[in-house]
DNA sequence: AAGTACCTCAACCGCCAATTG
DNA sequence: ACAATTGGCGGTTGAGGTACT
């Protein structure tokens, strides 16, 4: 173990790359791809150790890499992905083809932090700067649990992420309305350090109707706009979010909710809007999802596929604000809310 | 015009986990 | 089972360019 071993080898060229070097590896791994990194520089003539080989492909040569300029779009999603995913930046560039994980971290180092900052934003937990100033106290007060029964034993209550809030913006007292996630931005930390990030991250107060954004497709004009909050990373957003359409996707060990939905989790959900009932659950991305008839309380739709990570939900009729607020996400119809949070373990 | 401070970004470094022999 | 090797990742560096004084 250690370092690696190119590091010591001799006679080996570092630092930029020339024109021929780029057009040797270009040729050679276009020929014949580049299989065994460190075998490729031998391979190709370069005097160069595998690793650099490979960065360089990576970062410059392959030919699906975008150039240019990150659009106002792509540094969008960047802050939204880093407040979600940190500084995992190769996870970031997955999501945004054509870019690379090394221009990334660099435009967010030299770039967005400053934007962020500017913002009033604070580029590291996404908070409000003036809110971590105050140094208020915003820690939810643990309260007894919900009248919940079910339990599952792949979920972790989450410390202190179990309360009672009442929910107090300027919307309406509207009872079509949810809410995702933990009021007033907090982020909730697993006992193994990762986190559930759910619609309090994203900031946004979100209507049963309406569609995210990021899936042009289907929207609803009518539906009313989601109302973003203070701090929000999507101080874009104008129309409605259906909660469903915020998505919620796994992580390493854990889950988010975002609009990082695929196109096929789409087509799934949409899937169930051919059902009569009104279907807002997030958790349609861990495959199963809540529904709701009209005047009723939210119920289960379970077991979408045999993928599910909740594979032993039924469903249930009157199922009120457990599994849904597993994954952040509970009815806020008389603005007083139960909180629970859970985690995957 | 010259010195410097700052910015960008390509590339390296070092660590880690997975793979290989 | 173990050590060496490899690939991948995030942090960091420093050369070159630009802006500022």
């Amino acid at each position: 173990m250690g370092r690696h071993s190119c590091c010591y080898k001799q006679k080996l060229r570092k630092g930029l790359w020339s024109p021929e070097e780029d057009e040797k590896l270009l040729r050679y791994i276009t020929k014949y791809g580049h299989g065994c990194w460190s075998s490729v520089p031998k391979q190709a003539g370069l005097q160069r150790c595998g690793k650099s080989c490979r960065l360089r492909w990576i970062n410059y040569l392959r030919p699906d890499l975008k150039r240019g300029a990150f659009s106002q779009d792509e540094e969008n999603l960047i802050i939204e992905l880093h407040a979600v995913l940190g500084n995992r930046w190769s996870q970031i560039a997955a999501q945004l083809p054509g870019r690379t994980d090394n221009e990334i971290k660099n435009l967010w180092n030299s770039c967005l932090k400053k934007k962020l900052r500017l913002r009033g934003i604070d580029p590291i937990t996404h908070k409000l700067l003036t809110e971590i100033e105050s140094g208020s106290d915003d820690k939810p007060k643990p309260v007894e649990k919900s009248q919940q029964t079910y339990n599952h034993n792949h979920l972790v209550e989450t410390e202190g992420s179990s309360s009672t809030t009442t929910c107090s913006t300027n919307q309406n007292n509207n009872s079509d309305h949810l809410y995702t996630g933990n009021f007033g931005f907090q982020r909730l930390s697993l006992e193994n350090g990762s986190r559930i990030a759910t619609g309090s991250d994203l900031g946004i107060w979100i209507p049963q109707t309406g569609r995210n954004q990021h899936h042009h497709h289907h929207v609803d004009e009518n539906v009313p706009s989601a109302v973003v909050l203070p701090g929000s990373m999507f101080s874009s957003v104008l129309t409605g979010y259906r909660s469903s359409n915020l998505g919620l996707i796994e992580l390493e060990n854990s889950f988010s909710t975002g609009p990082m939905m695929t196109e096929q989790q789409q087509i799934q959900e949409s899937n169930y809007n051919n059902n009569s009932s009104t279907f807002f659950g997030t958790g349609n991305n861990l495959n199963w999802g809540l529904a709701m008839e009209e005047n009723q309380n939210p119920f289960a739709i379970s077991n979408h596929s045999n993928s599910s990570l909740f594979s032993d939900i039924k469903s249930e009729t009157n199922f009120f604000g457990t599994e849904a607020t597993n994954v952040g996400m509970w009815p806020c119809n008389q603005l007083q809310t139960q909180q629970h949070a859970y985690g995957h373990i």
